[in-house]
Order: structure tokens, then sequence, then C-alpha cells
DNA sequence: ATGAAAGCGCTAACAT
DNA sequence: ATGTTAGCGCTTTCAT
């Protein structure tokens, strides 16, 4: 197809494959004038320097692995979204493709063996956390790695970290604020590291405040981490009554507090005026939901971008990997939390 | 890293890398001992043979990108979990990679030549439908696509295709069949073929059975694609009065039956009581909406496996591409459609 | 059926 | 600063 080669260049330039070589990757060693003209070709030309053939003797893929833990399906992830797609921009930009891995299960592990041994990764980027088995495949193998969102205390990785327990804390303040006193905890089982890290600042916020914090009302659902909300859903149907109720609850997330207000509603309950209801994330339709969710907004974007330098200096040998935290969110007040002041 | 390549195993199983080459092709041409042995070596030394290198010489590059127009936005389109997930597995069992391309704006467009211009795709996976612009610039370099759920009517390239006519028919039949009369279409803009098509069918149903179609009942949001529920939202406040509402709305799909609905509980209607909703796809958060919708599930993950093999064939030179038409989807009943009968 | 050898289009070590 | 040349690890043509 495309006939024009660096040779080719070369030729029409009037200097070496090396000189050009030089010009496209910005490498001085060749003098002013040299570099201009050659230039001017390759504009003229509309060349564009083949990448196998780089790939090859470089011994390196520019290509990134976003890779997909088994129990975890990006795609049904909607806090996923603002991350993957500022990963691609900012991947882009820096002249690497994004691969999308399927999730790995025993089957898609081979899979990721073997695009590994093929030479076509340089590093991978994770949402939350990764797979043990996954992760010390990707360690024999010397593929460094990025989670995004890890939701782990001390994560063993590389990582872009919320602090959750602040967050949670904050959330819970909020709802102290506006007159709450008997407010429940609500967290899912298939994210365990998360609920605790989200426990702990609630139950700081509750003794900060010198309120009682009672076992009956530190609730959590047994999900698949797939079907959150219909987990959720049947979790509250069974451990609250419709007489006996708190006036809030602090759902860690929220496809959690979704969950929640669709059992809620079908336990006889409205949100926000018997229960409010209030969470983390700010996924897309926390807005159209009925209330409109009042959740403390995450910068998915920003994560997604700082993942990819991260590894980008990893991948470089400028950097071991670090664990960024990042700055608190943003609380956006909408309809589900109800003011108790007077 | 890896040392070991093709010529080592060559060297290994004593006979020449052009022996091993065919046996890791499957190709005829090296006597039955020959391939036993050969093999053997290779499972021996765990070899996995250099994807650039093959690249290089075979100038191909086995990745299959998977673009993004401008006006849509893949990971907020909660239609394409499915599909995506399922494209994947079947390009990597078929020894594609999927690359993830941004979203088409003008910058990205640039990208998308260099990526091309590096010979670094074979062929282009699209949702829905493709800007004339991409479109060209593929065709231009001979890139062969397959667009997924194209909305149009009468495609210009392959593509899989619902009878949206015909679902939509399909749908406004079982309204009617719950005993509604006063039946509202309401479309998006930013989606005009596939408004059209859904239209078409509406107004097939209503005149199979006799029914009225007024113009007042023809709704359409003039969204910008990225935020359909809030735009659907405020046109139904800005054109329906509370007392006057028909009993029932079609909505082209679910993130306009979501935005129907909570405009209409905004303008103190509840649904389904006053209005029974329905529509089109059965995205992941339908069933945990209030109430859960009605809607028509369309089978995502065979539209991204089919697309696959049909670029595959093209990429071949098997096929010059087809239009793929589904079968009909399957009606979920959940609780946003009453019934009006006795 | 088998092997030698010439690419594929770059990068990089080395010589000038 | 510039050019020569030898890879990178495959596939493929062409002899044998």
């Amino acid at each position: 197809m495309k006939s024009v080669n660096i040779k080719k260049i070369s030729q029409l330039a009037g200097v070496s494959p090396t000189a050009v070589s030089f010009v496209l990757n910005n490498r001085e060693g060749v003098s002013e004038e040299t570099r201009r003209k050659v230039q001017e070709i390759i504009k003229q030309e509309g060349y564009i320097p083949n990448i196998n053939s780089r790939r090859l003797s470089m011994k390196r893929s520019f290509n990134i692995a976003f890779i997909n833990s088994e129990t975890y399906a990006m795609f049904t992830d909607a806090f996923a979204n603002g991350t993957v797609k500022a990963a691609v921009c900012k991947a882009n930009s820096m002249g690497y493709n994004i691969m999308l891995l399927p999730e790995m299960n025993l089957k898609n592990r081979d899979y990721l063996t073997t695009v590994i041994g093929q030479g076509d990764i340089d590093g991978a980027l994770v949402m939350h956390d990764i797979d043990p088995v996954i992760y010390a495949t990707l360690k024999e193998n010397k593929i460094p790695m990025v989670a995004i969102d890890s939701h782990m205390q001390n994560p063993p990785y590389p990582c872009i970290m919320m602090r959750y327990e602040e967050l949670a804390y904050q959330v819970c303040m909020y709802l102290i604020g506006q007159g709450h006193r008997d407010i429940a905890f609500l967290g899912i089982e298939s994210l365990p590291e998360f609920y605790l890290r989200c426990l702990k600042g609630y139950q700081r916020a509750l003794s900060e405040k010198n309120l009682p914090i009672r076992a009956e009302w530190i609730l959590s659902a047994a999900d698949d981490g797939i079907n959150v909300p219909e987990a959720v859903q049947n979790t509250l149907k069974e451990k609250l009554s419709r007489e006996h109720l708190p006036t809030a609850i602090f759902c860690v997330n929220d496809l959690t507090a979704i969950g929640a207000i669709s059992g809620l509603v079908q336990m006889g309950a409205s949100v926000p005026e018997d229960v409010s209801i209030i969470s983390i994330d700010d996924i897309s339709v926390a807005k159209y939901y009925i209330p409109p969710l009042t959740t403390l907004r995450v910068d998915t974007a920003y994560m997604g971008e700082k993942a990819v330098e991260i590894l980008h200096n990893i991948i470089e040998g400028k950097s071991e990997g670090e664990v960024f935290c990042m700055d608190a969110g943003e609380l956006i007040v909408r309809k589900s939390v109800h003011s108790l002041n007077p």
C-alpha cells in the first residue's frame, strides 16, 4: 500500500536513514539544516513511519492494556466511563494505543499470557483492583501496571486512590448537618476493602457528633459484584421494616443508592420524605434517578489521565510507581436528602 | 527478555525456520513427523512467536479499532456494554486485538489518520453509525469497517441492523393490546434515522388498529446526543400539560424513557398510573428504574460477535461485507405499562 | 518435503 | 554531523 519508507525519505532528502530516524525521534545529532530539510520532505510526502518496524527493532509495543478482572465488568460500571475515555485520550497523546482485554476468567488469562509473550503490551491499566493471579502473571513478566481507584487500604501496586474514609466522613457530616440523627450505613460485600474504609468514615463522623452507632443499622448486601442494585434491594426488604426506619442512609456508591431507593419504594417508604439517601460517585444516571441523587462526585477523568502518566513513567524507567491520592470530591446536592432542620 | 525465537526453535528441532513457520501457521508442506517434533519443542520451550515481527513481514496489524464518532460517547451508552464485551472476546479468539480509539473530534481524527498510516489497523468497528468524514478516511485508506446497530434505513456500509420499524410496531401493538388508545410517540433528534424508522412502526400500528395519529402527540426532543434524559425531560415539560396527557408514550429507547418518566413525575403525573411508558433496549439500569421499565430487549452480545465475524471476512477478502439483520427482540414486561383493560 | 536467503522498515552501534 | 551496516524475528520465494 504505502510504499514510502524511511529509505525513500532519506534519498529524497539526500541524507542517510539514520538522519531521518533521528529527526523522527527528535534526537540530537543532526544539524538544524538537515533537520529542516528532512522535516520538509516528510511533510511533503505525508510520510508516517511504520509502527511495527519500530516495535520490532525497539522491542517495545507502545500498547497499554486495559484489563478487567474476573469479578468485575468494566462496561457495566458507570464509574469507569469517564476514566476510560480520559485514559484513552491521554495515552494516545503520548504515543500509546489502548488495547482492550476481556474480563479475566481462566480462559482469558491464557490470552493475557499469550499477548504478553507476543511482546504486545508495555504496561497495563486496571479498574479498581486486580485479581491476584492476574497480578502475579503481570509481575512475572515484568509488565508494569497501575490500578485506577484501588479500593484497598494498602495497595501493593501503584495506583490512584481516593480517600474513601474521608469522603464517607464528609458525606455523613453533611447528613448530620441536615439534622439527621438516625443514620444507617449500607455497604456491599463484593467490595470488602471499600466497605471497611467507608464504614470507618461513617463511624468517625457519628462518634465525633456523639451519635450512637447502632449495629442494626450497619447494613451490608451480599451482592455478586454484578447485580448490585438488585442485591441491595433484597437486603433492605429483608433487614428493614417499614415501621422502624432510619431517617437517612449513607450508601457506599450510587449503584447501591439506586438499589436502596427502589427497595424502600417497594416497601412503601418514600425517598427522601421518609428516608434520605446519600452516596458517592455521581455516575451518569444519578441525576435522572427519582429522586435525583445527592452524591459526592469523583473526578474520574483526572484519575484516568494521571494513571496513564504514572504508568508511562514506570515503563520508561523514570519511576518505580507511586500511590497517588486524589483530593476530596465535590458534593452534588440534588433531591435525595431531606433536611430535618427547623 | 524472552530470548527464544524461531531460529532457536528450528535449531532445537533440527529443522529450518521455514518449517517452524509452517507449523506455527498450520500450513501444509511439512511431514507429520517434522510437525510433531516442532510442536513438541515449541511446547517444551513455551515459545510464543513475536507478533511485531509477524506484523512487519505480513504487513498486517491484527488489530481492530473500536471507533467512536464525534457525537457519540460509547462509554455513556448503556447499549454498548454488552456489544463491546462480546466483540472483544470474539475478536481475541480470532487472533485480533481490539484497540480503543477516542471519540472522533477534529483532533482525534488526525490520530486516526496516523494510526492508519502506521499500518496499525486492519479493520474498524463502529457503534451505531459513523461520521461521514471518518468513513471517508477509512475508505480512502481501504480500511474495512462494520457498524453495529446502524440506525440508517439504507446504510451504505456493512453493518448489523435491527428492524426498528418492526420493533416499534411490536411495542405499540403491545400498548394497544393493553387497552391504550391515546398513545404518544417520543423520539430524539440526535438520532434522526432511528427516529423515522420508529415513527413508521408507530404509525403502522395505530393505522392498523384504526387509531387516530395526532400530530400533537408526535413528540421529539432536541437533544445533543449526550444528555438525552435531560433534553427529553425539558421537552415534555414544555410540550405537554398535566391536564391533557396521553395514556401511554412509546419512547424510542430506554434513556428517552428515563427522561420521560422523570419529566412526567416533575409535572406531578405518575407512571404508570397516569401515563404508561414503553421503550426499546433494556439497558442495565432499566430494571432498577422507578418504575422498572417495560422494554424490548435487544441481543447486544450477539450483535458484537457477528460484527467481528463479518469484519474478519472482509479483511480476509472472503466477502465484500453485508447488512445483517437481527431477529426481533424480546419484550421484557416490568412495571412501566399499566393495563387499561377491564 | 526441506532449507537458504531475501525481505519487511525501522533503530542503533560503530566508523568516519 | 553524517553514513554504513547489522540487527529485530518473522514470512515467503525459490532452489533443491
